[in-house]
DNA sequence: CCTACCGATCGGTAGG
DNA sequence: CCTACCGATCGGTAGG
């Protein structure tokens, strides 16, 4: 990848999120870079293949971002790195961040059913890691392991349209993770 | 407004929450409604006009939706009741839901500052109904209640992602209500 | 509600 | 990387 078509691929990403896919134009891209319209084919062969790059580079920082959760940690403590490092993706890499989160409806197939396909592996590693945690008797054994899937999936998911680069973005995902651990209730839950 | 007109709003609702503002255009909507693109304007003034009526649909009806909250219940009965209306708008209307809260952004001024202010207004009476909670006992005394809003806004604002008309729910909004209430943890949580 | 049309812009290409 | 261009489509209008 060539110094140009990088710069070229973090325009994308910037317009794609700020304007849409579909409202951003390829002359908005040669304004962006300083050049004229038609030199971009020379670093990308349509605006497409922009959109499959840049969502790439979202799905591949996401993933990176739950591999460096370390497997010897305390399922809890696992469940607290994981929600920091995706939350630090969406701070340190907004734009692709959104792309990924909100654009990626107009990729064309085969790029369209490939994404979903790795989104859902994205989600079962969540998954797991809350399944890995109830085995080892870390969740309430009452609890309804999927809507907390799927909570802290939309905390995560949502958090492009709020999170800000210069943010405290670990403080921020512990004190989710605070309210997600004990809840809101002034009391103790009853035991079950 | 004419039956040919609130026609052309649904039919602009779910075009926009499929294909996007952008990625729809006049034509896609006049085929929708089979009719030629040049006979919409005797229905609407421009595709911006739609927009802006699409999401002012969806703005009304997350208002009457709060709306609906008894105002004797207690205060976590109507933190419940506040998720389980907000999700069945969610359900109930989701392209106008999808739009409003993910097309609104290509709003032209005036209507953009407008709809921010609108959204902002939205949020502040969740924000009410915590605080509420929160003076009359209702919630830990060291929550932090700003962490607390945005995670059920998250969850709430990401709905239009995955809930389908069909499903229940009331029983849905109550699964996330009790994990919100009483977190994940599997032991009493330490008391302050 | 239709036909016929407007200028502007779209993504993309050819040839240099 | 540029100029010059392609056919298609864009949102919108005129006149009926």
């Amino acid at each position: 990848m060539t110094p140009r078509r990088t710069a070229l691929v973090a325009a994308a990403a910037r317009l794609f999120a700020e304007r849409g896919y579909h409202g951003t134009s390829m002359a908005d891209l040669a304004e962006a870079l300083g050049v004229q319209k038609g030199s971009l084919y020379s670093l990308t062969e349509s605006k497409q293949a922009l959109l499959v790059d840049v969502t790439r580079d979202g799905a591949a920082a996401f993933g990176r971002a739950l591999d460096s959760v370390p497997d010897e940690a305390e399922p809890l403590e696992r469940l607290r790195r994981a929600l920091r490092a995706h939350l630090e993706v969406v701070a340190g890499q907004l734009h692709a961040a959104t792309v990924f989160t909100r654009e990626w409806r107009f990729l064309e197939e085969p790029e369209l059913t490939a994404f979903r396909v790795e989104r859902r592996r994205y989600e079962e590693r969540w998954r797991a890691l809350f399944r890995e945690a109830s085995e080892r008797g870390a969740l309430r054994s009452d609890l309804d392991v999927e809507a907390a899937v799927l909570l802290v999936l939309s905390a995560a998911n949502w958090a492009y349209t709020w999170l800000r680069p210069g943010a405290d973005t670990a403080s921020l995902a512990d004190r989710f993770f605070a309210i997600l651990l004990d809840g809101v209730r002034g009391y103790a839950p009853p035991r079950s």
